[in-house]
DNA sequence: CTGAAAGCGCTAACAT
DNA sequence: ATGTTAGCGCTTTCAG
């Protein structure tokens, strides 16, 4: 049994009318009489016809589906933030193209041609670093593009974020009035700019503030996975270390469990802040004092931000770059 | 600077060639003289020409883009499944459209129905159940369609997926061993046939083999999620029960953890084996004792599946079901 | 090895 | 309110 294959066509012969009318009930063009639109629903719903999403792309240049670049569908943070877009797509009838980059420069530029060639409507970026390629890219194209839960080195392109310095801060103080000397900044890839600078600075400016010298020897970066926090484990001991802030909560997990395998209670010996309040920071035990974000919102905020610009309306410049709120919350890896 | 729309026949015009001739060299039809293809390479790359995915689509009747069903994308089974399948799409040039299903049969026929109308050359579904209408839809169709990870109740789809009932049978045998007089079945929904048939059974079998009385009252029933088995803590005390089989490994950390904060310890007052080795198995502490999947494989190997079935190598039918091969590890929620 | 031409299924002016 | 008619950008016979 094979399917056939019923088009405009047939439904406009089979109904008596003109593809025109047809393709006017299918997309809810008012004008059209009653009865005849009637007529049309009928024989659409009796051919079961289905209208070809990629005939209509073709004809109309718009594809209704946009393209989600993510560094890895695994990780917490970005699956979290991927649920909000997709929510907010779906609300908007958009399909998601989501690829996954492995923050490699060479397949995050690919994955965006890709996505380019397929006529996507707008692309949503999650990821730290674009490549000069990647702005090259970005800027020699109209599809709109908004970066989502980072700060990506290109000034050019909409964001949606915390304020990732100002969170630094307050983490690194809470630390800071908890009696601890020194403490520690464990960190993801330090050339992204919201490690390397955002947050680095806003570490620094607690340290600041607090009278507190910079030390380099206590920046510890990592690749930011969970097994990098495990593995540096011995060597933060070794540092001396008995209070950090960490930028990831991956990162942050993995050296928990590496702290309680090998001995030191956290938080009595050892405390830990985090920053991205995704579900493992409740999972582990004990749990972990984070920063908190909205992360569903981030994603959401961006695909609605992301409609806008797809409908034109990039008129707004005021909210390019839209920082949303976060906050702190005191769980079981800092003491009371 | 408006983006220039450069088609197949501004280079055509450019390179003196016909269309036709830039179509084959584009698509690397073997049929063209050296220089001819040299002389278009040269104006594709001057021109900086990239072929129109969709136009090529409606040609072609083939859009290289896969339409993959995941019920939760933060759902760290799925996810890990997701990997897979995305690697070898991106190895085979496909693109994936990913979609949420909630687990919502309405919503789980419209994104398919989306799907279909996007013309997605075949359709991954990760999900534990095919509604009437669904099967329906599947049957009409021709595009193929694969089942990653589950058993779906529709006999005519090709799935991938470990032996649930074996995997179950072994995980509960182990507890049994162990000096437990009772074990308890601690489940998502029980209308799955992974959960309601295959997994239980396995339990059952593992109980008759033990000459221990199948009591309904040790199966409980939750929707699967972290919450629900924290939720569930204080019932299952209650139950009396020591050791339970967990068919879901949020559903497993949910209850570690409430057992934990109930001031239960596990392993010593308490046992635990899950399912589904995903990494939640090694965040949280105790560790869990686990059946383990090889998670990357079934989504590789269901992708793989596909792309052989999109070519129309339909023909093989012992290939529809792949049963891989499944371990078990011994962690920290069980004694030694 | 290359070109001409007919679509793929639909939308969007433009008429009427 | 409805029909006619060009395309959208590409692939694919079919000729030559």
């Amino acid at each position: 049994m094979e399917k056939q294959s019923v088009t405009i066509y047939t439904v406009a012969r089979e109904a008596r009318v003109s593809m025109a009318t047809v393709s006017r009930v299918v997309n809810g063009n008012p004008n059209v009489k009653p009865e005849t639109r009637q007529k049309v629903l009928d024989v659409i719903k009796q051919l079961n016809y289905r209208p070809n999403a990629v005939a209509r792309g073709l004809a109309s240049k718009r594809t209704t589906t946009v393209g989600v670049v993510i560094p890895s569908i695994t990780d917490p943070y970005f699956a979290e933030l991927a649920l909000g877009i997709d929510d907010v797509a779906s609300m908007y009838k958009y399909n998601i193209i989501l690829t996954n980059s492995d923050s490699d420069d060479e397949k995050i530029l690919k994955v965006v041609r890709n996505l380019l060639a397929k006529q996507v409507d707008g692309i949503i970026f999650m990821g730290h670093d674009v490549s000069d390629d990647l702005r090259n890219e970005f800027e020699s194209t109209n599809t709109p593009v908004v970066v989502a839960g980072s700060i990506a080195n290109d000034d050019n392109l909409p964001s949606v974020r915390i304020d990732y310095r100002a969170a630094a801060k307050e983490a690194t103080e809470f630390l800071l009035t908890h009696g601890n000397q020194q403490v520690g900044y464990i960190t993801g890839p330090l050339r992204y700019s919201i490690n390397g600078t955002e947050r680095l600075n806003g570490y620094k400016d607690a340290l600041a503030d607090h009278n507190v010298k910079f030390e380099q020897s206590l920046v510890v970066e990592t690749d930011g996975s969970y097994q990098a926090g495990y593995a540096k484990t011995k060597d933060i001991i070794a540092n001396g270390l008995k209070a950090v802030y960490v930028t990831d909560d991956s990162l942050a997990a993995g050296l928990l469990n590496g702290l309680t395998d090998a001995g030191v209670n956290v938080p009595a010996d050892f405390e830990i802040v985090s920053s991205n309040d995704t579900n493992y920071t409740k999972l582990v035990r004990p749990m972990l004092t984070s920063i908190t974000q909205p992360l569903y919102d981030i994603g959401a905020i961006s695909m609605r931000l992301l409609t806008k610009l797809m409908d034109g309306d990039d008129n707004n410049d005021d909210e390019k770059n839209v920082i949303l709120d976060h906050g702190f919350v005191e769980r079981q890896s800092t003491r009371k």
